[in-house]
DNA sequence: TAACCCATGAGAATTATTTCACAAATTTGG
DNA sequence: CCAAATTTGTGAAATAATTCTCATGGGTTA
């Protein structure tokens, strides 16, 4: 059962272990049982020490002289991140966006499940989707005490995303994944996760405008 | 004319740039018209002089004892990005997500423009879709000779991304907004952005599971 | 116009992260 | 069964990023 030896991981481990399950997950569909670090590295577009230092967090998983077990190192990698159990999420802000995410299997696959639909908009409140229920984003305490959802996803317009991010702390929630183009306050104890592919076009734009400062 | 002055920019920075015209176009549809480092920066959940630091890179957008206009701030931080022009792009593979991205009427919005939807599939070709006609992926050199676009977006499976990614570098794409869950090797002149939620799950449970290391 | 504020911009110090280099451990082949 | 080959795991070195500190200079008021 990895345990983290050392106090503090960087942020970009934690980034980049993601990036090493994405990847071994696909190596293990083409059939590769064993990889060493070095070719893994070049997989992700990383350093071999790299990613040998990222694992050592963590615990040692692998065997001198032959590398990693794909499978055991999934194995290890998502027990270390806690993505090895279901997660309880809740959805707040029922628009194009949100049912989208609600249809999307993906979710139930990996392993995160919507549990509860909330949105403000009196005319979606009572709608079904997915087989939930689109409820007042006032009643989420009460929901919440009843699921014991411990994610909640925003995917609100950007003025209603702080109003959301309140609701959800106020219901006991501690992990916010922000799909609203806005930042959000929380208390210290509330981690929030923002998602916004502009940032990423704005990346490209600048990285394409400059090509010389790769 | 923003010019940056030093060689190399932290990829950091141009994320927080990102985040910085987000929080100022908010504060703007809210009347704010001056703010200064302090309270940007509190609204960003960063360091002031993380801020006044970024800024620095690409010149002096600041007036000293008053603080940063931010309509003004606004126009020089997208130019130094790029952002202040149109940008053609191309998507690769029309599936759900592809065709939830083409009806996002954000992207037009934020000047990148969808001039091309590629598909491998015989059945998906032809088809029409916000006012654009699917044509097999093979024909991208082609119509990217035609349209000009310069930024390729990639909505396929994830063993279909690198070939995606090969036709879209041949065709002479320079950067690439990956939504695939794979790893693509490109030449080293391409920029690749990825996107991937699942990612920010992950990073949300672990901190979840681990509330000590925050 | 002069004196006082105030917030920027930039160099210095600090802190964090990445890469290097090698000892330790494991397998394989003769 | 020992030696060679291989690859991990880790401490040390190098590199990079962030934060601190304060001189600089524009704005404001009397």
């Amino acid at each position: 059962m990895p345990q983290q030896k050392s106090e503090h991981i960087p942020r970009a481990t934690i980034q980049r272990l993601a990036v090493y399950v994405q990847v071994l997950e696909n190596l293990q569909r083409e059939g590769t049982e064993v990889i060493s670090s070095e070719p893994l590295a070049k997989a992700c577009n990383v350093n071999a020490s790299q990613i040998r230092k990222d694992l050592a967090y963590f615990g040692e998983f692998g065997v001198r002289g032959v590398g990693y077990y794909v499978k055991n190192l999934i194995a290890s990698i998502t027990s270390a991140l806690g993505v090895d159990r279901e997660w309880k999420t809740v959805l707040v802000g029922v628009g194009n966006l949100g049912k989208a995410l609600m249809n999307h299997k993906e979710f139930r696959l990996r392993g995160f499940n919507i549990v509860g639909a909330f949105d403000c908009d009196p005319f979606k409140i009572g709608e079904e989707l997915s087989g939930l229920e689109v409820v007042c984003t006032k009643r989420l305490k009460e929901k919440i005490g009843e699921n014991g959802a411990e994610i909640g996803i925003i995917t609100t317009p950007p003025e209603r995303a702080q109003r959301a991010a309140n609701h959800l702390v106020e219901a006991g929630i501690t992990g916010i994944l922000n799909f609203a183009p806005a930042r959000i306050t929380v208390p210290e104890h509330v981690h929030v996760e923002y998602v916004d592919f502009f940032h990423h076009l704005y990346a490209l734009s600048f990285n394409i405008t400059h090509p010389n400062t790769k």
